[in-house]
DNA sequence: AGCGTCAAGTTCCATTTGGAACTATCAAGG
DNA sequence: CCTTGATAGTTCCAAATGGAACTTGACGCT
């Protein structure tokens, strides 16, 4: 079995306490696999997504898609539900429906697009922003938690370098049968 | 608002690309989103994830979880069930089904583990492992196509930083509530 | 040994999910 | 204008999900 790449850095005691704490098949699946940034990323991702979701629930009663819908629209104001399901992979019956929920809730606002009638603009209420504005500083402070093991400089060179896989992401495959990339 | 660190950053031609290929809102989350680690992350994995576990689904029939099993035990033998809960995320009811239907498929077998009676230890069949063999190549080429877009430098980079993150992880806050960290 | 607490895996069942079909609208071409 | 094909959003319903209770075994402690 091939080792991920960085398989035999000694990057000193806080590894021994990583392999301490981590169950033994993380630490396979983490150092001891060919799929590495895969793992890594689900990893990463879900040491994110795991408590502020898990917060978000019990403070308000909003789960996950619902809370997507809700970020999304605070973030830009006069999306349609079309957006919020390019942008998060989500079906788009489930968007609907936690859109449904927020609006009768009251935290979400729409009118039809006069551009396309078939098609509704998102809109924050104000208890809608503020559970956006409430939420924002807990999402930073576990961000920055999760970053403060990065120097200033590796924090900007992380973000660098997901950058450009972003960027590249078009040219990715979406479908593994045939070797063509996007529509 | 803040924006990520690399918003004003200049990557040229693919970055136009990509500003046309992608939703809107999907920009608005990658480049002018105070939280771009998360996702950032969320959009990497996803983008591995979705072609992956499609064509493994419509290949094997195996679902989500039950790939996540088969390809625990692929990667180290002699696993228990908890192991792969706890190195996955997923609920164990979930993982316990998916272990049944593998072991119905004859894809895994177990055998009681005479350290703690109450556990298995679970191994793959020939069959089984041929799944894995055959799935292996299909996801480090995912993941080397993704990885094209990076320099061998930055490829190693990249591997190094997420390598930092991973290790401080026991660190980070599992629950938003308290400041705490790790049990 | 006997008892209380905890962990591994399973089962139960209400809730959520998501593929597919449906409605209404748009956009292009004859 | 009237097709034909695509798209935004909703609804339907079979299947998956996951919290909670349960079973069985482990590991104290006295």
């Amino acid at each position: 079995m091939r080792r991920a790449p960085t398989a035999v850095s000694h990057v000193g005691a806080a590894r021994e306490k990583a392999l301490k704490e981590l169950d033994p098949l993380t630490v396979t699946k983490l150092w001891d696999n060919p799929c590495w940034l895969s793992f890594r990323l689900n990893f990463i991702a879900f040491r994110f997504n795991d408590p502020v979701y898990r917060w978000i629930e019990t403070r308000y009663g909003l789960v996950r898609p619902e809370f997507v819908a809700l970020y999304a629209v605070g973030l830009r104001d006069g999306v349609a539900a079309k957006n919020i399901v390019a942008s998060s992979g989500l079906p788009k019956n489930t968007l609907s429906r936690s859109i449904q929920r927020l609006l009768q809730r009251r935290l979400l606002r729409r009118e039809t697009d006069p551009e396309d009638l078939r098609s509704f603009v998102l809109y924050l209420t104000a208890p809608g922003r503020a559970i956006f504005e409430e939420t924002m500083p807990l999402m930073i402070g576990q961000q920055t938690a999760m970053l403060s093991a990065l120097t200033e400089a590796e924090q900007r060179q992380l973000c660098e370098l997901m950058d450009k896989l972003v960027i590249a992401s078009p040219t990715w495959p979406h479908d593994l049968d045939k070797e063509g990339t996007a529509p």
